[in-house]
RNA sequence: CGCGGGGUGGAGCAGCCUGGUAGCUCGUCAGGCUCAUAACCUGAAGGUCGUAGGUUCAAAUCCUACCCCCGCAACCA
């Protein structure tokens, strides 16, 4: 066995436990499977990690309202969340539940390495504390006489202890690693928000705990078992805890545990794919921790951005939702994601409109790559018994384009982009198919030549999108080349399909994604 | 001055970093084709690229100011 090289390991935030899934968590999901994906065809070794942070305030009290202790509440949540994994097809070679022990042992490791180093003291703050919401009020919270919401509840003057981590200090080294690090948070108006925050504000240390009389649900400090850990101390340390425990042999050594045989070297990530509403946590305090345990810091923080829908803000309130589950139960899991990558690049905000959704679906999917296929074998059943003929490859240049600039695009996450390179192919093949007419030659005897360099171009053209198109819609892409006759699904982007042999045959034909024309 | 994003033909988006014929999907109009999922192809109409200045031989793209829309604002210890 050779041994192993470094793989590709990708995150995604994990979600926290207090609710179903929504769109925002099949998005990044997918984001994150399609990369996942891509690397694979690539030929990287892969770790794609996903799961549940399930400690908290609100997961506490969400328990305690269902009569269920917060655990059990958590094991019903996750079975929800499992579900919901596999409903998007997800490739994740494993699920982290931040309740799980190989987790929570190594905060504690962590933890205890960081006190004995002397990261962390202990410190008083006296403020408005809110019995009902049980956390301290601020200043901006104040009305304007002097009072507090009602929903607050009551509201007390609390002094309480808690332990700090020394974050202040840090943002001189933090600053120069990101202005030499372009790539560190991309996009690039994200790296500018992170840098105008840690120059223009002065970093305070971290309360990194809570006192477990407080709030009990949550990972004991092991210094000292009156208090429990801040949540954000819990969450982010998943990205490093779960490849501890499949033997990481850089973490390993950071926290004094030896790596066990056949152990995938996983850190330093090379991307956390995250939502813009915990940058910061990820940019800066991180990074800060990462530093701390003597740990290099991942390689690439990716910022996505949000999902309105008609325009809205999504809201369970109002109704304003998207419920990933019925799209994909009514339109099926590749247009789903096809959709979400299609539509919106990583980075910006995004509009889900139906009308968008079904536009999409009818004019790209079914017209356009459905449709290619489908006129394509169908001819090379009529026309030629079913068998792909030889002949000479006509769109070759256009093909070696198109594979080129889409895998191009796949490497640097341009996700949005590579179903646009792909989708020129089928343009073009489309195009093709007019401008040589087969359907006429195929009357002429004479010009079986010509029919089957058309025949088998199209074959060729039809495979590669398969192929290039496995990331985003694997479901379809292994559809597809089942049609063309193939046994096994060929994900491979490191060299262009091997030249369809001679007397291969295809297999059944059906569209690949149906019209929708009148409501089911 | 809390932070951030955006304003590109009727709709939704790309292009902006690395200035140099404004691109994509849909829609509209007119043709063509018939292999195919009433699909496909061609052509046309339609844009002062939010506004005003500036830099430049040249600005959607770089700089400045302004207007308008939107999101975020925390277990804020």
């Amino acid at each position: 066995m050779p041994p192993m090289s470094k793989r590709f390991y990708i995150t995604t935030a994990i979600d926290y436990a207090n609710g179903a899934p929504h769109l925002g968590h099949a998005y990044e999901k997918v984001l994150s499977d399609v990369i996942a994906r891509a690397r694979r065809a690539m030929g990287e070794e892969v770790f794609f990690l996903t799961g549940l942070d399930e400690h908290g305030q609100k997961v506490q009290q969400a328990a305690i309202a269902e009569g269920k202790s917060p655990q059990a509440y958590c094991d019903d949540l996750a079975v929800g969340w499992n579900e919901f994994v596999a409903k998007l097809g997800l490739s994740n070679n494993d699920f982290v539940r931040t309740t799980q022990a190989r987790h929570k042992e190594v905060v504690q490791a962590i933890l205890s390495k960081l006190h004995a180093d002397g990261q962390f003291y202990r410190a008083g703050h006296k403020g408005f504390y809110s019995l009902g919401a049980e956390t301290f009020l601020t200043e901006k919270e104040r009305l304007p006489n002097g009072t507090f919401d009602p929903s607050y509840g009551k509201v007390i003057e609390l002094e309480e202890e808690n332990y700090y981590f020394k974050l202040g200090e840090q943002q001189d080294w933090l600053i120069g690693y990101i202005e030499s690090n372009p790539d560190f948070i991309t996009p690039e108006y994200r790296r500018n928000e992170v840098l105008g925050f840690i120059k223009n504000e002065k970093l305070e240390d971290l309360c990194i705990s809570r006192p477990a009389a407080r709030l009990h649900w949550g990972i004991p400090l092991p210094f000292d078992p009156s208090y429990v850990t801040w949540v954000w101390f819990d969450a982010l340390v998943n990205y490093i805890s779960i490849p501890c425990a499949h033997g990481d042999p850089v973490i390993g050594k950071a926290l004094s545990v030896s790596p066990g045989p056949n152990a995938p070297a996983l850190w330093p990530a090379d991307i956390h794919m995250i939502g813009k509403d915990i940058l910061k946590f990820h940019a800066v305090y991180w990074p800060i921790m990462l530093k701390a345990m003597g740990l290099t810091l991942p390689k690439q923080i990716l910022v996505h951005g949000w999902w309105q829908k008609e325009g809205q803000k999504l809201s369970k309130s109002t109704g304003n939702v998207v419920d990933p589950v019925a799209v994909i139960d009514e339109w099926g899991l590749d247009a789903f994601r096809y959709y979400l990558v299609r539509e919106l690049d990583i980075g910006p905000d995004g509009n889900w409109t139906d009308a968008g959704f079904r536009s999409r679906y009818q004019s790209e999917l079914a017209n356009g790559l459905g449709n290619l296929v489908n006129r394509s074998l169908s001819m090379i059943g009529r026309y030629h018994d079913g068998v792909v003929p030889s002949g000479t490859h006509q769109l070759a240049a256009e093909m070696a384009e198109a594979w080129t600039t889409t895998i191009a695009a796949y490497r640097s996450n341009s996700l949005q982009e590579a179903l646009q390179r792909t989708g020129a192919l089928i343009t073009r093949a489309n195009q093709y198919i007019d401008q040589t007419s087969p359907f006429k030659i195929a009357k002429d005897p004479a010009r079986a030549d010509d029919l089957n360099n058309i025949l088998y171009t199209l074959a060729e053209v039809c495979r590669t999108l398969g192929v290039l198109l496995w990331p985003v819609i694997p479901g379809a892409s292994e559809k597809l080349q089942r049609q063309l006759g193939f046994q096994s699904v060929n994900t491979d982007f490191t060299k262009p399909a091997p030249a369809i042999a001679p007397g291969h045959r295809i297999g059944q034909i059906f569209p690949l994604f149906p019209r929708k024309d009148r409501p089911a």
